[in-house]
DNA sequence: GTCTATACGAAGATAGAC
DNA sequence: GTCTATCTTCGTATAGAC
């Protein structure tokens, strides 16, 4: 069926996009690993290569966003928790070659204007989402603010980290100490104020 | 002079590794970029191209791994500040399309696994230098070992921000949140245990 | 040390058959 | 919807002249 091929494609190309990064992927690799059929490309993406890469970057975007929002009402920690299980589970699974794949729009060269903007779109969702559960916690409007980017910029810099190490560890390092410092932002609000 | 123009191409070859990534580097950009002479790359690197990412990931590596090692004996705030102020102008001048070159490396699809190797080194030099900074300050070598974890991610993922956001602003953000879990453990360090 | 010419392979894209 | 040429561009690498 039509839909599935195309929608087969997608999926793989967000893995492509995770492996091989934006300017790396190739429709070839995306034609094999998909198993779709290799005449009808342009049939279901008469884009080309920009329209599938356009694709997996709102199938990854809008689903990390879904998992922020959620998470928004749950409270930040049980959010950390679940990307460090997301994260072990795709970093093992990929034998630690798989990276965001918004990141990896982000840093492509990027010859349309309109993915990068996609990107940083996603990257302000994800922002917003955890702003709000940071200040449904009681927090500053600006300790919210730098608490959700600091948190972005750790996950994703520890990702990273954990494929050049082939190992979880860095994340779990990393997002222990993001925890002890949002738990020092919870005692500070109840007992005084810290100095800036 | 041979030397000028080989030392000429590695700077260069950093500069792309920067904003193209390793697999996105080609000899024929550090060629035009350097002005070095075209029909001499493979008398100053027989290796070629493999050989010209080796050494432009060398020299990049150490440079901010003695970076890194002066300011251990300077206390971890002078570096983060440091590195603010490197990433302000790495980042404007090349118009936010610049990254980590060793950052690079690791994500790259790595046909030599000697170059993958070496990233990893480069890392684990900067988490060591970064540790000892922390032990130097009375923490708890867990504790050091996790804060420098933190560090590298924080800097690293807040650098992808800022390419996709064309500002510094999450940069200041995340490092301003991580100069507080520093002053938050000094605080825990002189007064009492925070729990774990 | 540096140049030109050439071989080779990879990948995107289009045209037209089935 | 899918397939098979075919065209084109680009990048690495080598050979041999200067």
């Amino acid at each position: 069926m039509a839909r599935d091929t195309r929608r087969g494609m997608i999926i793989t190309a967000v893995q492509v996009l995770r492996e091989r990064g934006a300017d790396g992927l190739t429709v070839e690799e995306v034609l094999l690993r998909s198993g779709a059929p290799k005449g009808s490309v342009y049939y279901h993406f008469p884009g080309g290569r920009t329209e599938l890469l356009d694709e997996a970057l709102t199938y990854a975007g809008n689903t990390v966003s879904a998992l922020l929002n959620r998470a928004a009402t749950d409270g930040p920690e049980s959010v950390l928790q679940e990307f460090i299980d997301i994260w072990r589970h795709v970093l093992t699974d990929s034998g630690y070659t798989a990276g965001c794949p918004v990141v990896a729009v982000a840093v492509s060269r990027t010859e349309s204007e309109e993915l990068a903007d996609k990107a940083r779109g996603f990257f302000n969702q994800w922002a917003t989402a955890l702003t709000n559960a940071f200040l449904a916690e009681g927090m500053s409007e600006s300790t919210a603010r730098q608490l959700a980017t600091l948190s972005i910029a750790t996950i994703e810099g520890a990702v990273v980290l954990c494929r050049a190490h082939r190992s979880i560890t860095p994340l779990e390092d990393a997002l222990a100490q993001l925890r002890t410092l949002i738990n020092c932002h919870r005692f500070a609000r109840d007992n005084f104020t810290l100095a800036p």
